[in-house]
DNA sequence: TCTGGGGTCCTGGGGCTA
DNA sequence: TCTGTAGCCCCAGGACCC
């Protein structure tokens, strides 16, 4: 059993990016929009045929030609079956008709930004899980709010008592990012970050939900696996093979086999994640540890026949990087690349520098001398440049 | 016509050293 | 001095997440 003494939170809002992009473009309202692609997909302004004022035309997805993916969708076009991480053209096939809108990242900052502020307002203890979605330690605010009375009173009512202040205490959060943002989020309750995170997809869009020690059996147990985070498609398949499809045959399983099959460490966390138990910290500070820059071409690119413009984009990529460690105040110990070939084959290579760097030119030679390191003989996808082993500047 | 970009974490192999 | 081994770091790849 999880210790019943914690409150966490986990706090997701709710199709981020779509409902962002709809703040902009209230007339979307209600319709399949999918975002995602390059900025070619900008909305435009057109005289109306019939000679009345100006609209706003937004591109559609079946005109959409490319090698993008859906960054998200809303979830009127998540109906038809699109999701995050589709290829655009293969979702065009499902729902041609959806509005495409390019992704607008400086804007779905501010907006993070926005709805983390007003959490922080309320609730301090907060650790960052990305753009969209935080936890939050809720343990020392309930216990705050809970009115000290009598005693053998206190204690029969004290679990009841404290999930009905957390009730409140994530109403009034709910609340306090619809004012700051417009927008609406989903919360998730729980005794720790795991049950918390599968409580906040309970009840979307705009819900509230609540899993306490007791309930784990009944609540989580009929869940398919794929809903614990940190279960993707590779495990939860290999699972389905081993005849294990829902959390809790495989909160069931017996451990020593599950470690046969999945390694020591693996297995461990699976089960005790199956069986609710976590007891991860929820995080307040933290350093990154990569930054990295990388692109997919619009067409595949041969180490010779291209090689001048593979160069220019090698080094543009080094640029940034350096620029972002710069902006960022980190220097790196460690220059890698990433490159994926025609046949989606990846590979990486690192290089150890004897001193930390932020210097494009000095980032682009060590680069340089990783990029030695591999055989080109296909025709090249994807390019990317890594810092790793940051260190503070 | 498959499959982005920016991250974290884990595993396993190999080299080095005590 | 030789050998076995444990611990550590580096590197590469893979799974996963938003």
């Amino acid at each position: 059993m999880p210790d019943p003494s914690r409150v966490i939170a986990h706090l997701d809002m709710d199709a981020f990016y779509a409902s962002v992009e709809l703040l902009r473009y209230p007339e979307l309202r209600g319709m399949s929009v999918v975002i995602g692609g390059g900025s070619r997909q900008q909305p435009r302004w057109e005289n109306d045929a019939q000679g009345g004022a100006p609209r706003r035309v937004f591109a559609r997805l079946r005109d959409y030609v490319g090698r993008g993916v859906i960054t998200t969708a809303t979830y009127e076009a998540r109906a038809f079956g699109v999701n995050s991480a589709m290829g655009l053209m293969k979702a065009a096939k499902k729902v041609p008709d959806a509005i495409l809108l390019p992704t607008d990242f400086d804007e779905y900052r501010k907006y993070s930004r926005l709805f983390k502020a007003a959490v922080q307002a309320i609730a301090p203890q907060v650790e960052d899980r990305g753009i969209d979605e935080i936890y939050i330690d809720l343990t020392e605010l309930v216990a705050a709010r809970l009115t000290p009375g009598d005693e053998s009173e206190a204690r029969r009512t004290r679990e009841t008592d404290t999930w009905w202040s957390a009730r409140e205490i994530a109403l009034e959060l709910k609340l306090t990012v619809r004012d700051a943002t417009g927008l609406s989020c989903s919360i998730g309750l729980a005794p720790n970050k795991l049950i918390a995170k599968i409580a906040s997809e309970l009840n979307k869009p705009d819900g509230l939900a609540i899993i306490t020690a007791p309930e784990i059996e009944a609540r989580l147990w009929p869940l398919p696996v794929r809903r614990m985070h940190g279960v993707g498609p590779k495990s939860a398949a290999k699972l389905g093979r081993l005849g294990i499809a829902s959390i809790g045959e495989l909160a069931q399983a017996e451990p020593a086999w599950l470690a046969q099959n999945f390694g020591k460490a693996n297995a461990a966390w699976m089960h005790d994640a199956a069986n609710g138990r976590d007891d991860r910290p929820v995080v307040t500070l933290s350093e990154p540890k990569s930054i990295s820059r990388e692109t997919t071409f619009d067409r595949d690119l041969h180490p010779v026949h291209d090689r001048a413009q593979l160069t220019r984009i090698f080094s543009e990529l080094c640029a940034e990087l350096s620029s972002d460690l710069q902006r960022k105040q980190y220097a790196s110990k460690t220059i890698g690349i990433k490159l994926r070939f025609e046949n989606f084959k990846t590979v990486t290579r690192d290089s150890t520098l004897a001193t930390p760097t932020d210097d494009a030119a000095e980032i682009r030679r060590a680069a340089g001398e990783c990029l030695k390191r591999v055989e080109l003989e296909k025709r090249i996808r994807l390019l990317g440049v890594r810092a790793g082993s940051l260190l503070p500047t």
